[in-house]
DNA sequence: GATGAATGAGTCTTCATTCAT
DNA sequence: GATGAATGAAGACTCATTCAT
C-alpha cells in the first residue's frame, strides 16, 4: 500500500510529500486534512493511500527524509582534515544557516511537529536530532580542549546556539533586507563571540550561585 | 454569553483557561477538542460556551493575557533610571529567562499557535509581540550609541538573541542539571559576548560575499 | 458518552436498539451503516454516539440484553418442584419456542452475528449461551438417569434439539398456516420421540454399508 | 470479462472462488473486501475483475455451484429402485450429513448469505434450495403413505429435520470427540424416532395449561 | 491476464456548536 | 451556570470498481 514503484506512482508520491510539507508547515499537522492535501496534489483523497498508509506516515516520511538528508549533507570536517575548532564552528554555522534557510519548511516542520509524532516515530527522529546536535557539541568540546573557546556548559551552549541559528527561519525571507550571506556573517560573528575566550580585563557574567548581586561591568548593582 | 461575573462563574472561567493552556501547549490548538477541555475542567462540553463563545476565543484569551502580562511585568528600566545598556541587557536577559521559565506553557503556546489565530486576532498579538521585541532593540540601539556594544544589525541581533533565549523553554526542566540561576548566568554570558565590542586585534567573522575559503582566525582577513 | 439518564435520552437509546436490531437482523451487522440506523431512528448520525460509543457496542447491548433476558425468563423447573424429566422437557420446548417465536430478530441476530463480536465480547456471549444449553443438557441427563429417555450422547442431542427448535424462526411467520401452539405441539412430539426409549422390536436406524453395523437400540450404549 | 478460458486464467478463477468461500464463510460477505480476497489469492485487486464482474458475482458463483453440486450428488433413490421410506430416510440423513460435514463452508455460506443476494439471484438459489427440500418431503410423504412414519405436518417436519441436520456444521469439528460416522448414527436415530409411529400407550407431549390439550398421536392427521 | 494508481462514494467516528431543560 | 442530547459538517480511512500500461 505504500512505496509505489512505477514512474507515475513515484511522481505522485513526491507531489504528496511536497504538498504535505507546505501545508503542514503553514497550518500544522493536526490542522491539515487529507482532503486538503489531496486537493493540493490534484487527486482524490483516497489516492493518497496508494502511497502512504496513514497521515502519520506522511509526516514521518517528511521528517525522517529531512533529518537523514541534513546529516548526510554535513561536510564532515574530520574527512577534510580540518582540526581547528574555530574553522569547524565557522563552517558549521554557515552550513546550518545555508541548509536551514534553503529548506525552511522542512526545518520548521521538524521542529514544530515533534509532538505530533507517535511515540515510536518520535524516538527515531529524536535519535537523528541528537546525532546532529552532537556535531556541534563535538566542535565546542574540541574548542574548549584547544583553549580556543570558553564554554560554561557545552550542552547548554550547544542548545543555545542551535536555537539561535534555527530561529532564523522564523523571520528570514528570501528577497528580504539581508542576503543569506550577510546573515551568515552576522551569525558567525554572534556565535564566535558567544564562545570567545574573554580577553584579560574583559569580565562578562559570573554569577555562580545566587541572585546576581553584582553585575559584570563596573560593579554596578543590577536588578533581579 | 462570555465574561460571567459570579464567583463560581469566574472560577470556572479560570479553570477553562488553565486546562486549555495545558492541553493546547501539549498537543496543539488544532489537536485539542472542546470535549477534552471540558473533561479536563470537569464540566460538560456545553458549559464551556457560558464562558467563551468559541474555541478561538479561548486561545485568544490565553495569548492576549500572556502578552499583556509579559509586557507589564517588565521592570521598565527607564522608570528605574537605569541608563547603562549593559546593565539593561543583563536585566532583560534575566527577566526574560525567569519569566519564560516560570511560564513555559504560555510562552510556548504564544509562539507555536500564532498560525492558529484568525487574522484579526493575529494582528493584535503581533503588535504586542513587537512591543516586547522593541524593548530589546532599544537596549541594543542604546548600547551601540554608547559604543558599549557591537551589532552588525540591530533587528537581526535582537531576533537572534530572543530565539536563543526563548529556546531555553524547549529543553529546560525544573529539577534538571542546572538551576535557573546557572542558566541565567550562562545566557547572560553568551549574550553579552555576542554583542561585545571586539578587542583590538580580535577580528571575528567577516565574510561579505563569498563561500568561506579560509576561516577568520588570527586576525587574518578571510573570504572577501 | 453512553448510557444516558434523562427520559428523552433513554427513549432515544431504546429506539436505537430497536432500529439496530431490525436492521442487523435483516441485513447483517456488517452491512448496516450507522447512518442507516440513525435514519431509521430519526436522528443525525452523530447523535448515536451520545448513547453508544461504538457500532460494536450496539450489537453487544442487543445480544447481551437478549441472552440475559432469555436466561431470566426461563421458569426454572427446580423452583417449581418439577422433577419429572418429560414434563421438564415439554416445558423447555414450549418455552424455547414461545420465546424464540416471539423474538425472532433477537434470536436470529444472536446466532448469526457471533462472528461480528470482538473477542472479549464473544467470550461473554458464549458463556451466556452455554448457560442456556446447560438447561437442556441437565434435563436430558435427568431423563437418562430416570431411564425415561434414551440419549446416545447428551451433548450432541442437546445441540441437535436446539438447532431444530431454533431453526423454527427461519421459516415461521406469525399469521402463517400454523399457530404457535400447533407448532409447539408438533415440536414437542418430534423432540419427545427423538429421545424416546425405543420399544422392543422397533428398529430405527439402518446403516447398510458402513462401519456401525448395529444401531444403538435396546438400551445399549453406542460409540461415544 | 468473465469466464476466462486459458489454463492459468481458470486456475486463478478457482483460487478466487476458494479464497472467497473461506473468507465469506469466516467473516460474512459484507465484511470481506475485494482487496482481502485479492490478498488471499495473491493477486492485485484489479485482477479479480478479469474473472468476475462483481463481488456479488463471486458470491453467486459459489452458491449456485454448491447447490447444483449438492443436487446432483444426491444418489437419487428412484434410480436405485429403493422404495422403502425408512431406508430412503436413512440414506438421506447420511448423505446430508456427509456432504455437509465435508463442505461446511459452502453449506454455511449458502445458508447465511442468502440475504446478501440481489433479488434475482436470490430467486435462483431459493428455487434450488426448494428442490433439495423436496427430496426430504417426498420421503416423508412416502413414509406416511406407507404408514411407516408419523408426521403431524410434512413441511414442518422436513424443515425441522433439515435444521437439525444442518445445525451439525455449527459445532462439528473434524478430529473432534465423535467421528462423522458416530454422528451419522446418532442423527439417524434421532430422526428416525422423530417420525416413528408411536407405539400404543406411549404418550409423548404433555401440555398442561394451553389450548392443545391432546396431542395428535395415534396416527391422526393434524393440521395440514 | 495482471498491475497498481485512480476514483468517488461510502465507512465509522469526532468535531464545534446549539439549546431545551 | 450547567447538563446532555442533538446537529451537520468534517475527520481519517476503506470500498468496489475502472483502466492505462
Amino acid at each position: 500500500m505504500a512505496r509505489p514503484s512505477s514512474i507515475k506512482g513515484e511522481q505522485t508520491r513526491q507531489r504528496i510529500l511536497a504538498s504535505s510539507l507546505r501545508l503542514f508547515a503553514r497550518s500544522g499537522y493536526a490542522a491539515v486534512s487529507m482532503r486538503e492535501i489531496a486537493l493540493d496534489v490534484g487527486v482524490g483523497a483516497g489516492a493518497l493511500y496508494n502511497h502512504f498508509t496513514t497521515k502519520q506516515h506522511i509526516l514521518m516520511a517528511i521528517m525522517e527524509d529531512h533529518m537523514r538528508a541534513l546529516l548526510s549533507a554535513y561536510p564532515d570536517s574530520t574527512k577534510t582534515n580540518q582540526s581547528d575548532a574555530h574553522i569547524q564552528l565557522d563552517a558549521f554555522v554557515r552550513f546550518h544557516i545555508s541548509y536551514h534557510v534553503a529548506l525552511p519548511d522542512e526545518v520548521f516542520l521538524s521542529y514544530m511537529e515533534l509532538r505530533a509524532l507517535e511515540p515510536d516515530n518520535f524516538k527515531i527522529i529524536e535519535a537523528l536530532r541528537r546525532n546532529y546536535e552532537a556535531i556541534l557539541k563535538d566542535i565546542l568540546t574540541l574548542g574548549v580542549q584547544q583553549k580556543q573557546m570558553a564554554c560554561d556548559d557545552i550542552h547548554v551552549s550547544a542548545m543555545a546556539i542551535l536555537a539561535m541559528l534555527t530561529g532564523i527561519t522564523s523571520w528570514f525571507r528570501q528577497q528580504g533586507r539581508l542576503t543569506r550571506h550577510e546573515i551568515e556573517n552576522i551569525y558567525v560573528s554572534l556565535v564566535m563571540r558567544s564562545v570567545a575566550v574573554p580577553m584579560a580585563g574583559q569580565t562578562l557574567a559570573q554569577n555562580n550561585e545566587q541572585p546576581a548581586k553584582t553585575i559584570p561591568i563596573k560593579g554596578k548593582k543590577a536588578h533581579v
